[in-house]
DNA sequence: TAACGTGTGTGATGCTAAATAACGCAACTG
DNA sequence: CAGTTGCGTTATTTAGCATCACACACGTTA
């Protein structure tokens, strides 16, 4: 940790937390305001600035946009992560718990940054071509692949309820993971990709308010239950603890 | 069908023709933009008009878009029922692809309308509290109610892979369906919501472009295996014709 | 046939917010 | 102490939502 005197100057780091007072205060105006539609004249005026400042940081509303997308990605990613690290690594079932709900109360605790990943993007928007988000979604993703690998590798993974992919399936999974052959089969590629969009189906209907007809305990029952059944549809094994309760929620602290 | 003559004044059914162009080239303008963002001034433009005229329709964009996406959610339950119907009644399996097929594919051929009920709404748009989204969301979901609650009461449905609900659960599912206390218990309950998250989940992700990486092919595979998951899941006997081709498509007739 | 009234469309206008331009100020540099 | 660079400000332009007052057209009524 030796103290190195020019490779950031003074200014690059004073540049760097305006911009990270920039998203920091976007973000908070999304959540007051319930909404991905924010105004670079309230940004301005919720740092004491004026707007047409806020272009010395960012080249347009759309630039900013794109980096508050990128840093959720991997917001999302790090918050799934140490959700799963929590757990000893030999309790796989409790580790997909994990994850699981990490996923559920990231969503929950953001829903519009959530929307701003996950859901359709802000009118208005273009994502640049090759986007970042695309990119990011994957690595996002990887946390949760990462569960999957580690437990077909330590041979802990059961068979999926559907047990047969077609060969476009794998195709895509060799073309993904080419080091995988023989160790994760099409199949359990397949009941991954599964359970991810099942998972994302239970996110974001709660996340949107189409489940607020339902009592909050009977939310936690089905994001409960779906954990489960994903789990035994994928071949995951139960976790240690049972599907009882969500297990340390993995909050808000890592916030971008 | 005797002539009523005065029962619509022929401005009223100028007036209503009006309100469907109004409608239609909103639609036809979001899938050309591919956003939900659409501009009174392009509507207007499109018709031939200036945008004022279009308050003498609608209130203001707000009002217009609340009606769009009633329509739409009518549209989705059009589809998803008409699917269903052209499948014998005896084919519990066969009537869950063709529904849930069509769910999928009024995604993908109406990516912005899906957005616009089943993703975050346009910014800037508040849904009237009470919403009619919230109601038309129940009545289009109603859609899938309907194929579990006839496999049911027919005794064609299998238990589910969860078969434990919580007390919770079993509340909102009396509170939601007490003519069915006893004839649908609440794990059957619990498990069609899982159904419905899981089917929205990778219909949520396709269409939003999250799968784009996937080939086409494999995509479809996805789907499929998806969908026989989710009926293995539920308890849903497998369709006659087996989970190899797609069914009839219920394609965009129905539009809105 | 002529006057009237309702429904409908238009141009003019105000407002808000994104984005740009031109200018002033402060901090570091030699 | 002067020059350079970066940051922030006050105009200004542009675009779109929303409202207003006015004009036309159609159907009705005298």
């Amino acid at each position: 940790m030796a103290v190195e005197p020019v490779t950031t100057s003074r200014r690059e780091r004073v540049r760097a937390a305006t911009i990270d007072e920039i998203k920091q205060t976007a973000l908070d105006l999304m959540r007051e305001q319930e909404t991905t539609d924010i105004r670079f004249t309230d940004i301005a005026r919720g740092m004491g600035m004026t707007a047409p400042a806020l272009y010395r940081y960012f080249g347009d509303r759309n630039e900013l946009l794109t980096h508050l997308i990128t840093d959720a990605f991997a917001d999302l990613g790090a918050c799934i992560a140490a959700a799963r690290e929590a757990v000893p690594a030999d309790d796989i079932g409790g580790r997909w718990v994990a994850s699981a709900s990490a996923y559920r109360d990231w969503a929950r605790s953001r829903p519009q940054q959530f929307a701003l990943v996950l859901g359709m993007p802000v009118p208005g928007y273009a994502a640049p071509d090759e986007g970042p988000t695309t990119q990011a979604a994957k690595q996002a993703m990887h946390e949760l692949e990462e569960l999957f690998i580690s437990a077909a590798t330590s041979g802990r993974l059961g068979a999926p309820l559907v047990r047969h992919a077609s060969a476009a399936m794998a195709v895509c999974a060799e073309d993904k993971h080419p080091q995988l052959e023989g160790v994760v089969p099409p199949e359990t590629f397949q009941a991954m990709l599964q359970a991810w969009a099942s998972l994302h189906g239970v996110t974001s209907l709660e996340a949107h308010g189409h489940l607020d007809w339902l009592q909050p305990e009977a939310r936690d029952a089905l994001f409960l239950s779906q954990v489960e059944m994903i789990a035994t549809a994928a071949g995951l094994p139960a976790p240690k603890a049972g599907y009882g309760q969500p297990l340390p929620k993995g909050d808000g602290s890592t916030d971008a």
